[in-house]
DNA sequence: GATGAATGAGGATTCATTCAT
DNA sequence: AATGAATGAATCCTCATTCAT
C-alpha cells in the first residue's frame, strides 16, 4: 500500500532497462503507443509482464524513458555540432550539414521515434512528457539563430526555430522510410528547404 | 447467412454517415484515434451502437471514410486555385498564398485532420487507407511543378512536391494550435518556407 | 472519456441487477469481499464480465448496493415492531423478541451480510459506504431507548444501542451457522444476553 | 527435490520469524488479511521476500502463526486469572473484571488481531486455521463454568461461554477504536453485558 | 432500419511464490 | 542462510462487435 519500488537503477538493471526501451522503441514505432501493449513489450524484451514492472512504474512510464533516452542520443549525437564557434563562424550551409546529418544518422538508427514525438494518440500526461525532447531540440536551434541573426526578435527566433524543426521532423519519416540514393536526395532537399528558409533570418551567409 | 450489409448509401443514410463522421473526426481529435470507442462515437452521433455497424463495417472504416471525405474536402476547398492558367501564369507567392490559405482555413475548421494524418498511432491497415489522400495532394503539388518546371525530371519533381507537402503539413499543427496575431505569423512563415523552397525549381518568379 | 453510463435503472434491469447482487451476496458470504472476483460475480449471476460493468461502475459500487438493499430488507424485515406504541408498552422481552425474530429471519435468508458488515478487510471507502447500515440499526435501536429510557444521558443511551447491536451481530454468526434445535437455542440465549443487559437501563420491565 | 524446508526454529531463526509476525500483524490490521502482500509484510520485516519463505510456506501459514502466537499471549497475558480458587471463590463481578481487563489490555497493545479473527474475508482454509484460538478462549470460559455452574447441562455451558465469548470480541473492535473516558465506558458496558448475561447462569453471586 | 443489451477477448497491473546466485 | 530478480497466473475493467427484439 505504501510501496516504494524505487525504480531499480543497479548493474544488471541497466541492461534490462535497456532492453526493454528497445523492445518498446521498435513496437512504438510499429504499432504506435496505445496499440502497443505492455506485454508485447516484456515479450520482445524477452521478460515476463511481471518483471516489467520492476523497472517502471507503468506504461507511460517507459515512454517517458524512452524520450529521456532520446534527448540524451541527440544531445551526443550532435557532439560539438553547436559549439559556440561552430554556430558563430560556420558558412549557413556547412553549419545545416552538421546538425542535420546526425539527426539523420541517428534516426535511420532508431526508427520509432515517430511513435513518440508530434503523435497525438497518447495520454495527454505522455504528450507533456514527451515535450522536453521537443522543447529542448527548438531550443538548440533558436539558440544558433541568437548568434547568427542577433537582431531578430525573441518571438521571431523562437519561431523560425520552431518551423526549422518541423521541416526537419516532418522529412525525417519519408528520409528513414527511404533508402540508398532516394535517401540521400529527400536529405538534401530537406537541408536545401532547412537552409533555404534559414537563410532569409540569416545576416551573414 | 452470406452477410450482405451494403454499405448504405440512400437518402437519409447519407445524413447519418455524416453525422457519424462529424462525430468521429471531433473524438478522434480530441483523444485520437485508438483512444476513441465507437460506442463513443456512436454516442456523440447521437445513435446506438448497433446503428453505426449498420453503415461502417468497423472502427477503421470510418477513419477510412473520414479520410475520403477529408480528400474531397480539401479538392472543394481549393476550389479553381489549381486551374491551369492559374497554375500557369501567376507569381508564385501568389500561387502559394491560393494553395495554402484554403488549406489553412480548412484544417482551422477541421481540427481533427491532424488526429488521421501523421499519426502512427493506429493500425498499419489504416495507416494505408489514409495514403489516398497524402497522395492525392501530393500529386496535385507534382502537376503544379510539372507546369512551372517542365524540364525537371519526374523523380525530382515528386520529391520537390513531398517535402512542399511535408512542410505544410508539419507547420499545420502549430498554425491550428496557435490563434489570432500568432496564427497569422505562423502561416507567414509556413508560406515563406514553401515559397522559398519551391523558388529553387520554378524558372519564373 | 467522458463516459456518461447513467447506471441502468429500468425495466429488466432491476432484474439483473438484483442477480448481480444475489451472485455477490453468495460470494461475499464464501470468500470475503477481497477473495470474490468480479468475473466469478458475473459467472455466477449468468452473465459476461462485461454485462455486469454495464450496471455497476466497479466491485466497490455492487458492495454499496449490496449495502443499500440490505438496509431496506431489514427495514422492510423490521415492519411495524419500532412503532411508537409497540416500543412505549411493551414488556421488554416482548419488544426483544420482535426486534430480533425479523433479524434472525433475515439473516438466516440472507446469509453473506456478515462480509460486509464489521469486516476490516475492504477498501477504506468501501468500509464507509457500509457504515449507514450499521448506523441505522444502532440509531433505531437508540430511539426505542430514548422512550423507555427516557432519563438516560444521551451519550449513554447510544453506547447502550451499540452494546445491543454489537452482541446481536455477534451471535447472528453462530445462529446461522446452527441449524435445528441449537439455532433455536443460540437465538434464545442472544436474546436473553439483549434483554438482560437492556433490563438495566428500562425503567418498566 | 523432495523440498525439506522444515519450518526453522533454530537460534535466529526465532527472531526473524517473530519480526515476521510483527510486520504481519501490523499490516493485517491496517489493511486486512487480502490486501497486505507478502512482499509487504517482507519489506516491513526487513527482510528479502525469498527469506520470508524461508520461515513459511505461504501467506497462510503466517496467519495461522500469527493465530498460535496470539493464544500463547492471551494465556499469558491472563496469568492466574484462571486458577481454580480464584474461579472457585470470587465473585463474579471480580472474575469478570481478571478475565476481560488482560483481554482489552492485550487487544489495545495488539490492534492487529481484529483483522484475524470475526473476519471473513480469508480464504476458508484460513478461517479455520483460526478456530483453535476461538476454541481455546471458549474453552477456558466453559471451564470456569463447569466449576460455578456444575449442575448445568454442558451442551449449555458450552453455549453460554460462546455468548460470553462473542459478546467480548464483538465489543472488543469498539473498545480498542474508542479512547480515554470512552474506552472506559465502553469497557464498564461489556463487562456488565457478560456479567448480566453469566449470573443467570450462576447460582453465586 | 434502429435499438441497446450482451458478449468475451484483451489490456494494464499486482502479487504469491521460486530460484539462481 | 539470504537475497532479490524473475515469473506468470489472476484481477479489474474496457470496448469492438453482434443480435434479439
Amino acid at each position: 500500500m505504501i510501496e516504494a519500488r524505487p525504480v531499480r537503477r543497479q548493474a544488471r538493471g541497466e541492461k534490462r532497462i535497456s532492453e526493454i526501451l528497445d523492445a518498446a522503441l521498435a513496437l512504438f514505432a510499429e504499432n504506435g503507443y496505445e496499440a502497443t501493449s505492455t506485454n508485447a513489450i516484456a515479450a520482445r524484451a524477452g521478460m515476463s509482464p511481471g518483471s516489467l514492472y520492476q523497472f517502471f512504474w507503468n506504461k507511460e512510464a517507459i515512454a517517458e524513458a524512452l524520450s529521456t533516452r532520446m534527448i540524451e542520443g541527440l544531445r551526443s549525437a550532435h557532439g560539438s555540432a553547436f559549439d559556440a564557434d561552430a554556430v558563430a563562424s560556420l558558412p549557413l550551409v556547412e553549419l545545416v550539414n552538421r546538425m542535420i546529418d546526425p539527426l539523420v544518422a541517428f534516426n535511420v538508427a532508431n526508427p520509432g521515434g515517430k511513435a513518440l514525438f508530434g503523435n497525438t494518440d497518447m495520454p495527454a500526461r505522455l504528450a507533456e512528457a514527451t515535450r522536453p525532447l521537443q522543447d529542448a531540440v527548438i531550443g538548440r536551434v533558436a539558440a544558433v539563430l541568437a548568434v547568427r541573426a542577433p537582431s531578430l526578435p525573441t518571438a521571431d527566433r523562437e519561431r523560425a526555430a520552431l518551423v526549422a524543426v518541423q521541416i526537419v521532423k516532418a522529412m525525417m519519416g519519408p528520409v528513414v522510410a527511404a533508402d540508398g540514393a532516394e535517401r540521400n536526395a529527400l536529405t538534401r532537399e530537406m537541408k536545401a528547404a532547412v537552409a533555404g528558409y534559414l537563410a532569409r533570418m540569416d545576416e551573414i551567409d
